[in-house]
DNA sequence: CCCCAAAGGATCAGCACGAGCCCATTGGCA
DNA sequence: TGCCAATGGGCTCGTGCTGATCCTTTGGGG
């Protein structure tokens, strides 16, 4: 008998499971995400259920198991007939999500690919030549971040982040960075939240943004890691 | 009418399909990689169907479907009883994968996800410090490099290449690097075979894999950049 | 020499999921 | 005022997938 339980991280990396969940469970964190990144703005309308299903690549029957759930959770509510639709909630959720207990090995595993994603996400975006639509966008979502209060300021944070993902037009990347935000909005929500350093993460954010739009690569990957670096400090202080 | 078809990328990345396709597809295109990437070697036994099943996360039923699949393909080969198993065929399969049509936009996604990842990767591995085991591997798929006909080459780098991500620590970059590495090779299939530059990629290899047994993250990440940067223009220039 | 453990091979009941279809509701528009 | 298009609500049927159980084969050890 070996006592090794097996450490070889290919075979892990290659014989991982092939699915995550069953259907709807992983399309209810879908749409969690999508609200909790506000896709849809309050009281803002979803796309139609026949449309969502199809992009989610699940049956209409699927998704609305999964709505449901939403509903009952308070964060969505859906209105019948023409200009109906299924509208975000503007209160909060009656039920907010449980913070699950947080591993230290699933910490370090966030906290390194969120530097490896975000500051390369952040590099490529300053090597390309952004459109004025791109720049706006960049524009816009860092404006919203320095007005936010400390209940919002996680959600326009989010957006800000997969703005930058986004510019840099590698739509594997925007999508793993979103997976990613998923995971580490998990672990945020079991520490307390702390308002203190917002000020702080907006010059962070501003400095990144400016080298995106100046064309810096390199100042953009430097800012990004400075910035994410505060974050994982946060994280490896309350989640031992 | 909008004549905008939808380019909102946040949309994309959160509402992308659940799935990527049936479990037994997924878990064809697993094991081929498993096996591509030399998993076991040709003539090693690959996991007990059972364990295999629980590690992919599918029934066992699928899983044999799939593990039919490549039998037929000439992949592999089951034996029966006691010390029996499914063992991977030396001989190259006789119905080899027929290459796929590649799109210019998959290209440059594949491209950009890839110099986010694997320089990150190399960064992340030069930053940590090492136990003997990593080191011992990389050197060793350093030297497995080194020593490749045309014929062997790209299996060997890519096990490179993922060592290279393991010694980062974090699961999911190792992951994400292994899935990547798939649509790659779909990309690679579809080029002819070039040999010219393997002595070139050699002095690559060993630059980067210097820089991360160095401890020099910088370094690490500029010489994989570079390695990169000739993958990459290679690609371009045959898949306009 | 025989037994048994460990592996692949096969089958079945049950459920989750998808595709398609129709119904119910609603507000704008002719 | 009535029609109609667009939306959510609900149903059924087919099937892919799972979990369990049992069978078959094979080689090593008592």
């Amino acid at each position: 008998m070996s006592l090794r339980s097996d450490p070889d991280p290919l075979a892990d990396a290659l014989l991982r499971p092939v699915r995550a969940g069953n259907a709807f469970e992983e399309t209810l964190a879908r749409l969690l995400q999508a609200i909790r990144l506000g896709l849809a703005a309050p009281g803002e309308r979803l796309p139609p259920e026949r449309d969502l299903a199809a992009r989610l690549g699940v049956s209409r029957v699927t998704l609305r198991e999964a709505l449901h759930a939403l509903q009952e959770a308070g964060y969505v509510e859906s209105r019948r007939g023409r200009y109906g639709g299924t509208f975000v909630r503007s209160l909060r959720p009656t039920h907010p999500t449980p913070p699950a207990p947080a591993f230290a090995a699933d910490v370090e595993d966030v906290i390194t690919l969120r530097h490896v994603l975000e500051t390369g996400a952040a590099e490529a975006a300053a090597s390309r030549s952004l459109d004025p639509t791109t720049r706006r966008h960049l524009r816009t979502r860092l404006a919203e971040c320095t007005g936010a209060g400390v209940a919002d300021y996680r959600r326009r944070d989010a957006r800000l982040h997969l703005a930058v993902a986004a510019a840099a037009a590698a739509p594997s990347l925007t999508a793993a960075v979103a997976d990613l935000r998923a995971r580490l909005d998990a672990l945020l929500d079991a520490i307390p939240p702390i308002g203190a350093n917002i000020e702080h993460s907006d010059h962070q954010h501003r400095a990144v943004i400016d080298a995106i739009l100046d064309g810096d690569p390199q100042a953009a990957r430097a800012e990004m890691a400075e910035h994410l670096a505060g974050t994982a400090t946060l994280l490896r202080g309350f989640l031992t």
